[in-house]
RNA sequence: GUGAGUGUAGCCCAGUGGUUAAGGCGCCAGGUUGUGGCCCUGGUGAGCGUGGGUUCAAAUCCCACCACUCACCCCA
């Protein structure tokens, strides 16, 4: 027996009422903010990600679905969307726009790692780009887009977390500060986890997020990044933070948060939920990532994005019992009783169709109790009954299956009085 | 990659060495010779994740493998 690929699974029609509500969510947020829809594939020269987020973080070390086609290129599935995004924005010109372009997309993501809560092989990825202007203003537009949206599919418990990890010229001169903080530490406790030593050298930013506890002592005595920005950074910040504060924004500092990808520049943020029965981490995150286009080989482009995955938010979603509309079902279910009836129901659901009316017509020939037994299940709200006397007379039954009421009409009025309902 | 738990019909699950593996949901049929949702009756459907071992005898004990779930790392 075939099973779907771990981490991957099927999203039965019992299901897809929740998939449909948040990308429901999803799209009208984007009309309301002027992002405009754009799919990329899901497969990439696995380069594109390779090159943009670099070895040392989770996502290329360990996590990327990477083979050779046919041609002996090396592809990879999508494990996240930004890379993606600039690639169209540089391949298509769309630097040519009136700058920042606002985008959004809805799509598959892959990650390579053992499936749990929240977390899996293929998800899906919600997010939304601005890519073309370094403004402050557009680092807090997305920031209230990311929370409006979790506002808007009725979550309220999480928090918005916030740093700034500075630039090209102000980080550099960070990371030297704090490998010097973690050698001196290191040398007189040598507690440092085999992670860590690595990411001393590779990739120091990521020191600050390590769970190990003798690894966070040294965290939390750690420059704050905020406290060695340079002068434009730290005006960068100030100006967003004023900015969310006049919408009446919320959010916590978190000197810690530096972000798994390496694009990011100055702002990042993440949304974390409340406390839950799972750990599935955070709903959504972002920031701003304004080197990454020119790594693309594009012009200088500062860009800052968001993106939030969807079955977390379904998760929540449930965990917190919030209720969702039900995906419509069919109005009538026709059900008929001999051959000749048979064809007559035929007829009738194609007439309705065409009218507009969803119907089901009943197939196989079986009881009538059997077909409205399935009439039932699939909650139609009428049911139309053809049978024998039916047919001499050129009528049908209506019943409402709420109230159990039932009537006989005229078989050629049978559109215009389920319309007129 | 590491750790823990679980693995019996489509689903939820009882059963801890010994008759044809129990129940509920679902599905099918009947009670109502043309009528759903409640009720009643009957039926359908598993040989117990896979392989090996112990034993007169194993779903029940042992081993290995696989899968699923959760957690860690990290992230959506």
């Amino acid at each position: 027996m075939y099973k779907a690929p771990r981490g991957t699974s099927d999203i039965l029609p019992a299901e897809q009422a929740y998939w449909k509500y948040v990308e429901e969510k999803a799209i009208s947020l984007c009309q309301l903010y002027g992002y405009q829809p754009l799919s990329t594939p899901l497969l990439e020269d696995s380069q594109l990600f390779t090159r943009t987020s670099a070895s040392g973080t989770d996502i290329v070390d360990k996590e990327m679905y990477i083979f050779k086609d046919r041609g002996g290129h090396e592809l990879a599935l999508r494990p996240e969307g930004t890379a993606p995004v600039c690639r169209a924005y540089l391949q298509h010109g769309l630097f040519s726009l009136p700058q920042p372009v606002r985008l959004y997309y809805i799509g598959a993501t892959f990650r390579y790692e053992r499936p749990q809560a929240g977390r899996y092989r293929q998800h899906q990825q919600f997010g939304f780009e601005a890519i073309g202007d370094a403004d402050s203003a557009l680092d807090a537009e997305v920031i209230v887009m990311a929370r409006n949206f979790l506002l808007s599919l009725g979550l309220i418990q999480f928090t918005i977390q916030l740093n700034s990890i500075g630039c090209k010229l102000c980080q550099p001169r960070y990371r030297e500060i704090l490998k010097k903080h973690y050698t001196a530490l290191n040398s007189i406790q040598g507690h440092l986890c085999s992670d860590c030593q690595t990411r001393l050298e590779r990739n120091p930013l990521r020191l600050l997020d390590c769970k190990n506890a003798s690894c966070q002592e040294m965290a939390d005595t750690a420059p704050k990044t905020v406290d060695f920005l340079c002068p434009e950074c730290r005006a960068h910040f100030q100006s967003l933070q004023e900015y969310l504060s006049i919408l009446g924004i919320s959010f916590q500092f978190n000197h810690r948060l530096v972000r798994g990808l390496d694009y990011y520049t100055r702002t990042v943020f993440e949304i974390q939920p409340g406390k839950g029965t799972t750990q599935q981490g955070a709903l959504g995150g972002g920031g701003r990532y304004d080197n990454l286009i020119e790594e693309l080989g594009g012009e200088f482009t500062p860009a800052v994005g968001f993106a939030a995955g969807m079955e977390r938010l379904i998760l929540k979603l449930k965990e917190e019992k919030i209720s969702i509309p039900p995906l419509p079902e069919p109005v009538v279910f026709i059900a008929y009783l001999g051959s000749e009836a048979k064809n007559e129901a035929i007829k009738l659901a194609f007439q309705l169709r065409q009218v507009g009316i969803a119907t089901i017509v009943a197939v196989g020939d079986k009881s009538l109790k059997a077909q409205l037994k399935q009439a039932d299940a699939r909650g139609t709200s009428y049911a139309i009954i053809i049978g024998k006397e039916e047919i001499e007379s050129q009528s049908a039954i209506l019943r409402d299956m709420k109230s159990g009421e039932q009537k006989i009409i005229p078989l050629a009025k049978v559109a215009e009085t389920l319309i007129s309902r």
